[in-house]
DNA sequence: CCGATACTAGACAGACCTGTCTGGTATCGT
DNA sequence: ACGATACCAGACAGGTCTGTCTAGTATCGG
């Protein structure tokens, strides 16, 4: 229920990631999801609240998509580094979601910000712990090197940089 | 001469970088740099104008920088690679000003993404040439895995994160 | 059936944006 | 001395932004 709600955190979505958020007004979300305007201040409060639910949206998928991916231990995690940099390879694909909003808000203390930094203390989270699976010494290390790289291969895939993508790929499970 | 153009570019660079272009305005760069408006688009075209000075200007600085790093070879590259990390331990740094465009610019075609490419096509080429200088096999393939790690070590750097720039340093070095 | 909720269209306020224009002063090189 | 150039202050146009508001329709649980 409330569709009008989902087509407008979709459309909000799709405009954000491909053409920025500062770029996007509320104007042209409500717009390209049918909406009127009082709807959606009716389901947001701001369109930074807006923003929020499109991070933590975006958020939430990729913990499921993550989660599901199959293997254990350092099977997994290669999976996980490869479908990413595939994922790069797409036409659609723009960087970092979260990245690219970190870039737009310079101000750490913001909401953003910290959903940012929660979102990459998670993914961190999950290298490590699929380093501690498959017995892998130095995981701290190595979590910090993966998540490094993770945040390369999102820049350079974004700018359309795939021989760098691909040594990042290969170098890091090298290394690990 | 003509300080009041150097007045403009050196405090739009100061705003763009720390907070970012779309946010700051033409009135707020002009009201900083005690220029009247009409200074401003002699000396200017447009904002976008304004954009490219401050970036071409940041590309000829770090040009200059680098290229007055002592050293040969591996040195010389380790001494680049723990310069940027030091760097961005820093308190006003904010990862990569051609990083932080690109993000506000997703339009591939723009002249701003065209500049960023070159900045990394010479990022990358510089790296290539001392990885030759000292005689490093595999050159091409490292030189993209550390321009990977240089985009990897600005952001992690601007969000904040120590520890993965450290990781990125360290692995980078150790692979090369 | 009734009250709450979800939705529609669109006007409006107030701020901010880029860029132009008027009109005048000061400092140059020649 | 004079013309060009650099600079100043600030009004202005035309657009876009977020967010509020009016006014009315439709749907649904109890």
């Amino acid at each position: 229920m409330s569709s009008a709600r989902d087509r407008v955190l979709g459309t909000a979505t799709r405009l954000f990631y491909a053409e920025g958020i500062h770029t996007v007004g509320v104007d042209r979300v409500i717009a390209d999801a049918s909406v009127a305007k009082a709807t959606f201040y009716h389901h947001f409060k701001s369109k930074e609240d807006l923003v929020l639910a499109y991070l933590a949206t975006e958020y939430a998928r990729q913990r499921g998509v993550l989660e599901a991916v199959p293997g254990t231990g350092l099977d997994r995690l290669a999976s996980i580094l490869t479908e990413l940099a595939d994922l790069s390879r797409g036409p659609g694909f723009r960087g970092c979601p979260f990245l690219n909003a970190a870039a737009e808000y310079p101000d750490a203390a913001t909401p953003v910000r910290r959903l940012v930094d929660e979102y990459r203390a998670w993914y961190r989270g999950l290298m490590y712990d699929l380093l501690v699976e498959a017995g892998r010494s130095d995981p701290d290390r190595k979590a910090d090197l993966l998540l490094l790289v993770r945040d390369g291969i999102a820049v350079a895939g974004g700018l359309g940089d795939q021989a760098a993508v691909q040594a990042g790929v290969r170098t890091a499970l090298e290394v690990v």
